[in-house]
DNA sequence: AAGGCTTAGTGTCAAACAAACACTTAAAAA
DNA sequence: TTTTTAAGTGTTTGTTTGACACTAAGCCTT
């Protein structure tokens, strides 16, 4: 794999993708091949997608390339979350190992901007390119050892999340376009880890304006067909500032 | 001034540095001369407190060590809030020639972290030092035209201030341990730039528990002398999560 | 000493919001 | 036709918010 000499050697971009499917919150990883100069044998394991940033493209943008090259998809939610620069970060042998075979300056101090990405996971279809081998998405309770400090990053990304989620109308990026109530609860108990009761959930969403049903409802379940609802961005984006807040739990509000 | 070789070329940090004095919120800057080639006079301009990252130093502590070389202290609120990294950030000519007499690779594109420090202004005594030939508070209404990309971050920093200031009981850092009802309110009011009702503020930051009751008044006051309180750092940290937070303006709670 | 000036400090009420809670409905499957 | 499954719906009670105006305490002035 040969690297652009545009590349800065000491900035890059890593890229915490969230998914839902199957009732579970997922990110997406790139299995790496490493081989072991001890066993002979091919060490593998997972790694956020990242790539250094290029010398005539801004921190958003090269958070984006990444997104792309990956998953072909773009206009997807993405939001810088954090920079990571301890000066060890790449100090672990078989992250050396990987960044011999692969970089230019295998040992320059890098440190790396952390975006989180908000993907519909059914819209993904994985790329075949530079820096993907494989990827796969897995449950965020079943996140084995990763590459570099690369667990701290998606952890910090979960409470980030889970965070905005509450201060901000951005879980629908991660459903389809067309959605159930029972979709979008299942979604916030997810990332919240928490229960909500049905009825309350339901009054809140519908009173807060960001959600509009459709005359469609659910065909061929074998139970009462569910309505879909869009988000509806447009009312939010044309709304007052901070009309739809979603607050922290236990918490009160000062100020009138 | 000389640079040391154990700085990365390529990646800074820079500190907004928040105070509250004379009911003004107001940022600490610090002043650099550079000679003006054209006019053969020295022009002089405002940028943030910032440094490069060195290599055996994480982001954190990079940051501290600006804040403590610049003001002598250390133990300060000092929270990352955003990586600027736009390749055209340190294009300006006065950049240009201020980088030019300071830096051994003048040219190289440099991100930077920028932090937000929150102090107690009548702390603060200026330390005579490298990159510190002047420095003053500036109330943030009166910012002029800073170095580099520095007026946007201090734009950034400002906002976070005003949205942490309403999740997580910080802005006490911004006033001596000990304070008045008044003092705080005038605070928050600068902060979130909005008149609040003096009986349900006290209300609720009497209720939060964040804050107690010292049995000391003012003394020497023409006025009814008012009491003093502390910031009850304890209470807080001990207590359950989000036990206080105040939610943005206009907004609502989903969840039980 | 009295009155004026200034800021501190206090309580109530009505409206909005939050949290708890159980039954009916619609469709497919058996 | 009955069973199974998930959707959908209102009310009540307690809490929080926001609006609102007067008294108290100290110094200063005359």
């Amino acid at each position: 794999m040969s690297v652009s000499p545009s590349l800065n050697p000491h900035v890059s971009v890593d890229c915490v993708i969230f998914g839902f499917s199957k009732e579970t919150l997922r990110l997406l990883l790139i299995k790496r091949t490493v081989p072991n100069s001890i066993t002979e044998l091919d060490d593998s394991y997972y790694a956020l997608p990242g790539d250094l940033v290029r010398d005539n493209e801004n921190l958003d943008e090269a958070a984006a390339r990444v997104l792309k090259e990956l998953t072909g998809l773009t206009g997807i939610f993405l939001q810088q979350f954090q920079a990571f620069g301890d000066p060890l970060r790449i100090a672990k042998a078989k992250d050396r190992a990987w960044l011999k075979g692969v970089r230019q300056d295998p040992d320059a101090r890098v440190i790396t901007v952390a975006y989180m990405a908000l993907i519909d996971s059914s819209k993904v279809e994985i790329q075949p390119g530079s820096f993907t081998k494989e990827a796969v998405w897995l449950p965020i309770g079943e996140i084995p050892e990763l590459a570099f400090d690369h667990n701290e990053i998606s952890e910090g990304a979960l409470l980030a999340l889970r965070e905005k989620v509450q201060i901000q109308p951005i879980a629908f990026e991660l459903l389809p376009e067309k959605f159930t109530m029972s979709d979008l609860q299942a979604l916030y108990e997810t990332i919240l880890q928490r229960d909500l009761d049905k009825r309350n959930f339901r009054r809140k969403m519908l009173n807060s304006g960001v959600i509009a049903p459709l005359p469609e409802k659910q065909h061929g379940v074998s139970n009462k067909p569910a309505r879909y609802y869009v988000f509806n961005r447009n009312l939010f984006e044309n709304s007052p500032v901070g009309f739809v807040n979603l607050k922290m739990e236990g918490s009160f509000t000062l100020f009138n």
